[in-house]
DNA sequence: CGTCAGCTTGATTACTTTCAATTGTTGTGG
DNA sequence: CCACAACAATTGAAAGTAATCAAGCTGACG
């Protein structure tokens, strides 16, 4: 399942101005292209693992992916979402610990599998990375921070109008403007939520029975984005 | 409430290997020493409010602080505490960014106040000081992660006995070797725990007629470790 | 000695989970 | 293409948990 990149240095195709990567010389660009693997995930695959030794950064060509740590009883909690062009696994090879979560592929996804030892002679060669990185770390702790009181203080209709929001920051839409750009199923909602799938499929009926959201298959249409800003009772 | 810092360079008394501003070289200690003042905070004060423009950066010298978030319907949560040794504000200074969160003094505290600029050119000037902060940062969201999971999957009587051993963890014991180190109010325990003051109240009071905790007057004592820990139902 | 903040307890209410049962969907091998 | 297995979605009813509301209590302090 694996090739050479045929790519220019440094997957261009990952959200060029965007990837934290960008920006280095080519000296590095091109020790990266060459010492790198691409790997090809199917959906359900999983990239790394949760509390395994950290030995590559991956770098998301193209694909969805959920991070998620196992909780109370073995219960999944997905605590974040990667797409094209961002990276995962640079903060335990940053801190050297294992993996903090799994990542697992939502679709078939396009990954750039980058050694741990290339990555981390590079940032120690680019100042200007390490400050990329501190603010990639800062940008996730303050949505970490967040989450957490999402979760803590909102009810469940809250926390999964809060759900369908970050899908939407994460994912976007389709072409019609409207529909989320993902699919996940019910209990992967609650999983993200923090709740039963029971209750997330009530909840998800009910929010579309007040007319803001419309269940179509497999897709949420969000037909009252006012209204579902309204459900998360956020004032920012 | 200010005066200079009459101390050597840099905070000696600040946890010397602790603190994350330990190895840098004279010349930028000596820039801190100049242009730094201190503080003192009393029981109560807040040092500085989330939403506010970020101009300095705190070091903690001696006292215990509560950094909080506002929630839904003004409702507090604690979201980590910091003491002597820690340093306040620096992601905020780094990403340009308000304070994320209320910095409030649980005890008379004595804080350094480093100017903002100060710290960024110091910062540019020292690689190694930016791959602390990238360690620094990479604890804190750590810590962020599983206290998302904490508090979004488990029962308050889990939750309240893991805010215990943050406690524990964060402000250690007094001499008895189990007498926690730290006052705090029903409330403010409910606030870090993500509940309410009258089920805390039970909560507690449940633990200590279990055997695993001893309320005596305003200190709690632990009685038996082995048995909050698994209250905690967490298997790391 | 009154007051105020923090602490405590009880009763009621509301929200979610859990359990159980059914239906719908999808992918696979014959 | 059908049948079956496995997974996903749905619905109802019962049980549990914690929040809310209301009312005393307690102790520190001017």
């Amino acid at each position: 399942m694996k090739k050479n990149c045929t790519e220019s240095p440094i997957c261009s195709k990952c959200g060029n101005t965007q990837s934290i990567i960008c920006g280095l010389n080519d000296t590095d660009k091109n020790e990266i292209s060459y010492r790198k693997d691409d790997g090809i995930y199917k959906k359900g695959d999983i990239i790394f693992k949760e509390g395994n030794n950290a030995h590559n950064l991956f770098c998301v060509h193209k694909g969805k992916i959920k991070l998620s740590k196992l909780g109370k009883d073995g219960k999944e909690q997905i605590v974040r979402f990667a797409k094209s062009g961002d990276i995962l696994g640079y903060r335990s090879l940053l801190s050297n610990e294992p993996y903090h979560a799994t990542a697992t592929a939502m679709e078939e996804s396009e990954i750039c599998v980058i050694p741990k030892e290339v990555f981390q002679k590079i940032v120690e060669d680019n100042y200007k990375l390490s400050l990329n990185l501190i603010q990639l770390l800062s940008k996730d702790l303050k949505s970490a921070e967040q989450h957490l009181i999402d979760v803590a203080q909102k009810t469940v209709r809250e926390r999964i109008s809060e759900a369908l929001l970050l899908l939407i920051t994460s994912f976007g839409y389709l072409a019609d403007g409207k529909t989320i750009n993902v699919h996940m199923t019910r209990s992967e909602i609650a999983d993200l939520a923090g709740t039963t799938t029971e209750t997330t499929i009530r909840t998800l009926s009910q929010l579309s029975h007040d007319g803001i959201i419309s269940l179509e298959g497999k897709n949420i249409v969000i037909t009252n984005h006012t209204e579902l800003i309204r459900n998360t009772n956020t004032y920012d």
